[in-house]
DNA sequence: TCGGTAATCGCAACCGTTTGCAATAACGTG
DNA sequence: CACGTTATTGCAAACGGTTGCGATTACCGA
């Protein structure tokens, strides 16, 4: 998980400017132990800077993640956000009925962007890719309740 | 593809009424030779018929998705609709540039489905899978402007 | 053919997210 | 350390999409 300092580092870099906003964002997410909803990240930054505007949870977010600072996570239809491991990259499976994410290695989809690649010539975006689905868990307490969405 | 009979059909069968809004919506789309936006939808819809409301489309694109007449295929952001092939079920490569929709058989996803099922206990969601990316004839065409976004 | 009833409609308000803009403030330079 | 530049902010308006609601209307049975 990336440290504080390599995050301020990462910034400064490409110069962007360290605010206490973005840093109270930072934090945040540091703080939680593992992906966290736009909601949940603006309530907290609100608790420690009343100022604190949606818009710039937004777009701190969204600077975060083009850094590869935090990755992106499909939750439901809502996106959630988690401090970037670097050497671990990996997708998700994300449980439709519990909401949970599970971490997918990207050996199991080179495969699959191979064939596309050779086949069609096309060449897909899977750096953030992520599936819906059901969890073992889920499956084995959800059937008899009747597959519903 | 399914013909305005299957359609008006599929509508009784299963209790819905049919409305002239529902047909307009339905001719617009079969008349169309591919995927189309929400947006190109209620504008022709409210040119047949001015009082056409937007909330009226979503609400009847969402009633055919439910029914399986039209299937949903996410072209960039933006959901697009096509009347659904029956019997050629198939899966989306999107190109991120052009915004072509090419279609994937299902054979090429079921590797990947068996591997998430039998190694994880998984199981996703793959009847609307779509893939974004860049197709062949972009990536001819595009790489000397510099691989944007 | 004519009601009665419930599905559907148009409208307006709302949701989560993005964007334009003027005011603010971080940070390099002198 | 003070200054000027310019990225960033907070706010408000706009976006695409959804939802609640009262008015309308398709459809069934008499």
């Amino acid at each position: 998980m990336l440290t504080h300092d390599q995050v301020v580092e990462t910034l400064r870099l490409k110069g962007h400017r360290l605010t206490p906003q973005r840093i109270i964002v930072l934090s945040i997410i540091a703080s939680g132990d593992g992906h966290m909803g736009v909601d949940e990240v603006f309530r907290r930054a609100k608790d420690a800077y009343p100022y604190m505007d949606i818009a710039t949870v937004y777009r701190t977010l969204h600077l975060f993640k083009d850094l590869g600072v935090v990755t992106e996570v499909a939750i439901g239809e809502r996106l959630h956000y988690e401090l970037t491991e670097p050497g671990d990259h990996h997708h998700h499976m994300v449980c439709r009925v519990c909401n949970g994410a599970f971490n997918l290695s990207p050996h199991y989809l080179s495969e699959f962007r191979d064939t596309l690649t050779q086949e069609f010539g096309f060449e897909p975006d899977l750096e953030h890719f992520s599936v819906r689905g059901v969890c073992a868990e889920c499956q084995q307490a959800g059937p008899a309740k009747g597959d519903r969405d």
